[in-house]
RNA sequence: GUCCCCAUCGUCUAGAGGCCUAGGACACUGCCCUUUCACGGCGGCGACAGGGGUUCGAAUCCCCUUGGGGACGCCA
């Protein structure tokens, strides 16, 4: 029999990390055994639900590159399917309908907690007689067994014993007739054929009511794997406060998602030392029961890490493609200047993050209108402005137009002048950048275009030489540049 | 409160009784490289929660304590 995994998100939010994680696993698995990848949409809590989350949610899958077989498939649209199973349990005498009114259930409750225990329906409809007025309204309950214990034998867990009389009868439809989770995930883990069940460890408690209801219906339960939860930095339950909890978040932050992808597998599970793992490796190397029991935290200087890690030695047009979005959302044209493959490699050791690459690439595409201004007072003094001019002449005819012979010109010039390499390069900088910070002058340069470079050469010459007269108004560049 | 799960550097982890004076990675930090910022190279700091057992020997097995987390809904 393959084996057949499932993602089942309830559409309530945007996809987190820790789902997104699980998702992985899922993926993963199924993948490396040449499995079955399902999504399925939990949307049964019609109060929550909406079409923007599964939107978000099957975004993120696609930006993850998790791509399913099968699905996605609505728990909405299976209603019917629900409600003939569970009529079908009442026939067998496996489920009853309650009338307990949600007054009596919050008393009960109240008087259980009172008393130290654990709050749990007593059964008082279980064994009713006879029925009430026909249209009095009704949920339906499971008869869960009041002995013996389940046995779990979860892959990432080990073996977990629940007694029955921990459990009580837990509703299966509400009142309104529409199915309960724990009712709709039995009946679809079911008949999807779903052979490993790998969620989050919250559900571990709900594992050994599902998998009785599994047996109620002669169904064979699945494989559970329990993935341990992701933590917040400061190990308290992941939450907005934490900064960046959805994946979209990531994608906005500038991360690529095989950064992410990899910092997540390697959250609660590891392969040796190695830190580094292509999709196509953890296809080969991944195992469900390699994850680890413990929760982990969620770093977010080793998820930056491991950007840079994939923004250095990324192929580049892969790269540049993903900075092309961010250029957009910052309004940046693209079309007239470098392509952005070059731009990538002449700043890709320097940035953790696409946001950040996007931010500090704007002049090879647009010009500026005023300079930094610690920058350009240190750097723009009227003592360069010769040297500048004399260089900026240079780099008039300067053929070919190449990054070795711009650094040849440099260097020739900062001669000329007797200057060392640094003390005409930095004034440069500021010049074509407007900033302190760049990809190395040459490179700078030559990516920028010869028009661009002359008329900031030629825009920086003036504010230089007009700092001597006007030190104060001569801060910025009045003009703006062309 | 009851039940369930968990416990190695600040964080992610290696470790499945002797290979451990506990290894790697991120972060932090010292030096080197350097036209800025970075990248990179070489070092440093830094942990087996506590207590009992079992054993010739325990980070590894067992028990207790402590500390985290989760579940206990007509939410999922």
């Amino acid at each position: 029999m393959s084996i057949r995994t499932r993602f089942a998100p309830s559409p309530t939010g945007y996809l987190h990390v820790g789902g997104a994680r699980t998702a992985l696993y899922s993926w993963l698995f199924a993948r490396k055994h040449g499995g079955v990848f399902i999504l399925r949409i939990e949307d049964t809590d019609l109060e929550r639900s909406t079409t923007e989350s599964v939107d978000a949610i099957l975004e993120s899958m696609a930006w993850l590159g998790l791509n399913y077989d099968e699905g996605p498939f609505y728990q909405t649209q299976r209603f019917a399917r629900y409600r003939a199973v569970a009529e079908q349990l009442i026939q067998e005498g496996k489920a009853y309908r309650c009338y307990c009114s949600k007054e009596r259930l919050e008393a009960l409750r109240a008087e259980q907690t009172a008393n130290k225990e654990k709050p749990r329906y007593d059964g008082l409809c279980r064994e009713l007689q006879g029925t009430p007025a026909a249209d009095a309204p009704a949920v339906i309950r499971f008869k869960n067994p009041q002995h013996g214990e389940v046995v779990i034998d979860d892959r990432i867990k080990g073996r977990v014993v629940i007694k029955n009389s921990e459990l009580d009868d837990l509703i299966i439809a509400r009142s309104d007739g529409s199915p309960t989770y724990n009712f709709t995930v039995v009946v679809d883990d079911w008949d999807m054929q779903v052979t490993h069940v790998i969620r989050g460890d919250d559900h571990l408690n709900n594992t050994p009511r599902q998998i009785n209801i599994l047996k109620a219906l002669g169904a064979e339960p699945p494989v559970y794997a329990h993935v341990p939860m992701i933590l917040g930095s400061d190990g308290q339950r992941l939450s907005k406060r934490h900064g960046a909890v959805s994946v979209m978040q990531y994608r906005e932050d500038g991360f690529l998602p095989e950064a992410l992808l990899n910092y997540l597998v390697r959250l609660g599970w590891s392969h040796g030392d190695q830190e580094i793992f292509s999709m196509d490796e953890l296809v080969d190397l991944f195992d469900i029961s390699d994850v680890n029991r413990a929760a982990s935290a969620f770093n977010t200087e080793k998820l930056l890490w491991l950007n840079q890690h994939y923004i250095k030695t990324g192929d580049t047009a892969h790269v540049a493609q993903h900075l092309a979005w961010h250029m957009q959302r910052l309004n940046i044209d693209t079309s007239q200047g470098p392509d952005l493959a070059d731009v990538v490699i002449a700043q890709r050791e320097r940035c953790k993050t696409l946001v950040e690459m996007a931010q500090n690439s704007r002049y090879f595409y647009q010009d500026f209108a005023v300079y930094d201004e610690k920058a350009a007072t240190k750097n723009l003094k009227p003592e360069i402005a010769d040297a500048l001019a004399d260089l900026g002449g240079m780099l008039e005819n300067l053929s070919p137009w190449t990054t070795e012979a711009v650094h040849q010109l440099i260097n020739e010039v900062a001669e000329r002048h007797a200057l060392a390499m640094g003390k005409l390069a930095q004034p440069l900088r500021i010049a074509v950048t407007g900033t302190a910070v760049s990809p190395p002058i040459d490179a700078t340069v030559q990516l920028i275009g010869r028009q661009r470079v002359l008329n900031r050469i030629n825009k920086a010459v003036q504010y230089a030489r007009n700092l001597a007269t006007n030190p104060v108004s001569s801060l910025t560049v009045k003009d703006g540049l062309t």
